[in-house]
DNA sequence: AGCTGTATGAAACAACTGTTTAACTCAAAA
DNA sequence: TTTTGAGTTAAACAGTTGTTTCATACAGCT
């Protein structure tokens, strides 16, 4: 009975949650305040403690929620069987980055997630598995389709980070790629079509090229002596 | 005469710059506290205001000396006219990756510098200038000399961000793919060779085949009803 | 010696932090 | 009505923060 019925309603807790979240993100945990929060939610500043227990916990309920919102927005795209993994390939680059990459003004829910991918702490290791791991799965299953001979792990795992290395980069590096790029070139740079059509196209050229040019590895030594 | 002569000496001033650099590096500017920094450096409490005006200021010094330390430890690579543009991307991605990628604990010069990325203060338009477009600019020319035709500027840019993002994947998201992969891989995963190996072989073939495949981009539109 | 200006030291300051306390409200049960 | 207990409130608490103050130390100078 205690229990909410309902996720939407307008209780302390929903509003204390609903506050931190964006104040989290934009903050972090450190500079955000439990008074800023408790101002915002328009609650008294003993609820925190009352409903979470201290701050940390407010904190952890915030990623999970950001997560669940999240992957809620920007379902995982579906394929049938016969479908060409180049256009799953294609599908995958463009629901990373419709999930990470800027659009004008970062959802809250995206910073949140970026600080625990880059600051992990106690929450991340639940978001790897229950997050990363399956797109990440899904992710190779497409590059297995895409190679024309079967890839070591280590080489699979390498083509996957690949991938997810340059979607991640527009993220990650925003702030340092709008001041490098000209004023003129900065919407197209950011551009979601243009994106998703360059990472992959610039991923398929790669797995293609590389199947058939230097499939094993030849050099066990690569010193910078070359 | 004031000045000092030498850089090295062993200075109030030099010592608190020793001192901060790693506690900002690990600790970010606003959980490092000067009691902390002063302690280390064994200096008074009032020191930091005495000589750098307030906290702030020590920060933006700070993040100076990392840059300039850094570029020091991995200077660029040098080659002559004749080097084969295959060689010069290998040895530009490999020393990328010496200054960023994980070797066991990370220098505070990086993690400094990644706190500058990720959250741009007013030490990072500066940085910007004088430490990142100059590399940058190398790498573009790198591109240019490989791809077989001319290159839009968007192109050229789109490019190379995806080899600079290929590789700060690896410090960026490093917390997660520890987390990711199996622990028998994770050496072999984070090997300074095995990565420059395969981001290199990556890329060249990625832009060997763009160039020759799809060097004009075909679909204004790439919705994802495709 | 006496003066001068830089450098250091211990202490205090004022503001802010997360958390706790204890009084209070008020609907539902007894 | 009385009692109960979860929810709310304002105030206080104890600790930490960056910064300032002012006394002192001491070298280089006249």
């Amino acid at each position: 009975m205690g229990r909410s019925p309902m996720n939407r309603e307008d209780t302390t807790k929903n509003r204390i949650l609903a506050a931190a979240g964006p104040i989290f993100a934009q903050r972090g945990f450190q500079q955000a305040t439990v008074r800023e929060i408790c101002d915002a939610a328009d609650v008294n500043l003993a609820s925190i403690n009352y409903y979470f227990g201290d701050k940390q916990q407010l904190y952890i309920d915030s990623v999970i929620l950001a997560r669940e919102q999240r992957a809620q927005q920007f379902p995982f795209p579906s394929w049938s069987d016969d479908t060409l993994p180049e256009v799953k390939l294609r599908k995958f680059v463009g629901m990373l980055l419709k999930r990470v990459v800027v659009m004008q003004t970062i959802p809250w829910q995206v910073q949140l997630l970026m600080r625990e991918i880059l600051n992990p702490t106690e929450a991340c290791r639940q978001l790897v598995e229950d997050y990363f791991r399956p797109i990440f799965d899904r992710l190779l299953r497409i590059v297995d389709e895409l190679a024309e001979q079967p890839l070591t792990d280590l080489r699979r795992t390498q083509i996957g980070f690949s991938i997810i290395g340059q979607c991640l980069h527009y993220r990650f590096s925003a702030g340092v790629i709008s001041l490098m790029v000209q004023e003129d070139q900065r919407e197209e740079c950011f551009d979601w079509d243009e994106l998703t059509h360059h990472i992959t196209e610039f991923s398929l050229a790669a797995i293609r090229n590389l199947g058939s040019h230097v499939a094993v590895k030849s050099s066990p030594r690569t010193s910078e002596t070359h």
